[in-house]
RNA sequence: GGGGCGGUAGCUCAGCCGGUCAGAGCAUCGGACUCAUAAUCCGUGGGUCGUGGGUUCAAGUCCCACCCGCCCUACCA
């Protein structure tokens, strides 16, 4: 049964080139998941963007000399041309800049308004008096009142561990410049979090045992202590407060995860214009059948598990003050939040400023993209923080990606090639034969349900048990001794050959690039799993910006598909490169300290 | 300070509701093979499952405390 599937991947944040432990976190594990999917026979449509506004990005861009657009707009390229180099098979990836996203987070905040779940409240804030904008706590330092400590922060000591209130700091000073903040008093909107502390209560309940632990352990703990949240900011980069009065104010924005995370409905908006069909999201977002999934860093459990969802029920008018849903109907709450803990570089935390990281692009200059989706599948984070080394991505890549799949695809079709010229045709099949093709044809199922419940560890090792038993049937059976026996050495080969196949096939979620390879070395025709592209688009004529797109409607499907007999095959190339050892050292020289 | 997650062989990691759970891959060592990117295949050593208590007939697997690492900590005051 074909079914909805929205795979919403967290909007990487645009001011600056994103990592690999980005990557590691929602991207990867979310293209698996999709590409998983549409093989099996579902309609996903997958969205994501990036995420433009808020203060990281307008500090960043004062310290550059740049306007916050125009930090936005190099690091959305940046970020889209990475993400389309890994392969990331979006259906739109867009940005948080478009006038159809303002248009649709300032809906959801009128919907939200109109049914009573935001507020106004006077608070005191810093503000800097150079700018006139919020200085958030964090941009805020001095001495701490507790332990004396001078190099607190404004909501948090990292001597003492004693959280703050910068109006609590002696001598407080902007981090940005030094100058000293000026606490006034101005006025935000609140998101009346407590309204939904029963609808989420009952939502999250709902989700025992479908949900991985931790996701929903975290968020039902959070249901204790729910309180207003702003969502607003003196700020003049972000999304006008859609109210009269508020409308035109220079320095009055929404905060910016409030409008982010409304990025995946209006990203899937903006898809259903493009593909001329404008009501085509609403089967994503209203059809009570389809399912959304998103995927992100644990960092952000908070937005996806807790905060969305309660954005969604106040918009449908499900919260405690109930209400009547908003112009675009009611929409779908999350189906499952499939967060990833976080890696680590080298045993330490990936840090921009000490260079302890590794970009996206400097990987991919180096390295393919299917090595590093190899890695990521393989050894990430996915239940729990793990270390990334140059030594263990050289291991894995030489020791299994390229000593185990590579090279029984290539000795197979190697020896096909050069005996017969063909995919040959099978005689009797012996009990051996007949054990590896079952045993491969078998795993479509055990590999697929692990790749529905997002796991992907056990997915990819589970289809790699296959690769093992293929080249053990190899070396057991032997079929470069039967010069003597073409009939049996055909027999072997077509089994190898069909087993390469059925491993290319499962192998597809993870190895979209080398599953291609396959698909053609093995004489198939046309496009097998359908690659990302980037392209120009405008908004009615407007500025044009690059979104990722695609067509994923390949050929690709989650099943045993028998090999043609007779199909002509050329040597082939290898499909991995192996690295020289050297590249550890190399690449460890790159790394700060 | 509060909440959460994790600490399992040299390395990277699997181990849902307690009872073949002491595992996999790599690395080491020994052997086989040569079709293949010196790849593959077979065999082998190695861990008191962070520490200390407790519950139980039985605990990496549950409870408590502690140590270490990581994530979150809005609003108000």
């Amino acid at each position: 049964m074909s079914q909805h599937i929205l795979t919403a991947v967290a909007w990487p944040y645009a001011n600056g080139p994103r990592h690999i432990g980005h990557v590691s976190g929602f991207g990867v594990p979310s293209d698996v998941f999709s590409r998983y999917q549409r093989m099996a026979g579902n309609k996903v449509l997958m969205v994501s963007g990036t995420d433009e506004h808020g203060t990281p990005i307008q500090v960043q861009a004062d310290k550059e000399g740049v306007s916050a657009k125009e930090l936005a707009d190099r690091y959305n390229r940046v970020i889209a041309e990475d993400l389309t180099g890994l392969g990331l098979s979006y259906d739109l990836f867009t940005r948080t800049s478009t006038r159809n996203h303002y248009a649709v987070a300032q809906e959801i905040f009128k919907g939200l308004h109109d049914n009573g779940y935001i507020f106004p409240r006077t608070t005191m804030g810093a503000i800097s008096p150079s700018t006139g904008r919020t200085l958030p706590d964090r941009y805020i330092e001095g001495t701490c009142p507790i332990c004396g400590y001078d190099g607190a922060r404004g909501d948090q000591c990292d001597n003492c561990g004693n959280q703050l209130d910068p109006i609590q700091l002696v001598n407080p000073k902007s981090r940005i410049n030094g100058e000293t903040p000026v606490f006034t008093e101005t006025e935000h909107f609140m998101l009346d979090l407590p309204a939904f502390a029963e609808v989420l209560g009952s939502y999250l309940q709902g989700k025992q045992g479908e949900w991985r632990p931790n996701v929903l352990k975290f968020a039902l703990n959070l249901l204790g202590d729910l309180q207003p949240r702003a969502i607003s900011r003196d700020l003049d980069w972000g999304v006008p407060i859609p109210l009269d009065g508020w409308r035109d104010q220079p320095n009055k924005r929404l905060y910016v995860w409030f409008d982010a995370v409304v990025g995946y409905l209006s990203a899937s908006i903006e898809w259903a214009r493009r593909s001329g069909d404008p009501d085509a999201w609403r089967q994503w977002w209203q059809n009570p059948d389809a399912r959304g999934y998103y995927f992100m860093g644990k960092d952000n459990i908070v937005f996806h598990a807790e905060i969305w969802p309660a954005m969604l029920f106040g918009y449908n008018g499900q919260g405690a003050r109930d209400g009547r849903p908003g112009s675009l109907g009611a929409l779908n709450v999350p189906s499952e939040v499939v967060s990833s803990e976080f890696l680590t570089m080298e045993g330490r935390k990936f840090s921009s400023s000490r260079q302890v990281v590794i970009y996206v692009r400097d990987f991919l200059a180096r390295y393919d993209a299917d090595a590093l989706r190899y890695y990521i599948a393989v050894a990430g984070p996915e239940n729990q923080d793990t270390d990334f080394t140059w030594q263990e991505f050289v291991n894995r890549n030489n020791g299994e990606l390229v000593a185990a799949w590579g090279n029984l695809v290539n000795r197979s079709i190697s020896m096909a090639a050069k005996n017969i010229g063909a995919i040959p045709e099978p005689g009797d099949l012996t009990d051996a034969d007949r054990a590896l093709l079952e045993r491969s044809r078998n795993a479509f199922g055990p590999v697929g349900a692990e790749l529905t419940r997002s796991r992907f560890k056990n997915a990819i090792t589970e289809a790699f048990d296959v690769v093992r038993d293929a080249n053990r049937y190899l070396a057991e059976q032997e079929p470069w001794k039967l010069k003597d026996d073409p009939e049996r050495q055909k027999s072997i080969l077509h089994v190898a050959l069909q087993v390469v196949d059925d491993c290319k096939t499962m192998l597809t979620p993870f190895l979209p690039g080398s599953s291609n390879k396959v698909h053609a070395m093995l004489g198939g025709e046309g496009v097998w799993s359908g690659m990302p592209e980037m392209r120009e688009v405008d908004e009615d004529g407007g500025e044009s910006y690059p979104v990722i797109t695609g067509s994923y409607d390949g050929a690709a499907r989650w099943e045993h598909r028998p090999i043609t007999p007779g199909t002509p095959l050329a040597p082939p190339v290898p499909l991995f490169k192996k690295l020289d050892p050297k590249v550890v050292d190399e690449e460890l020289a790159r790394l700060g300290e």
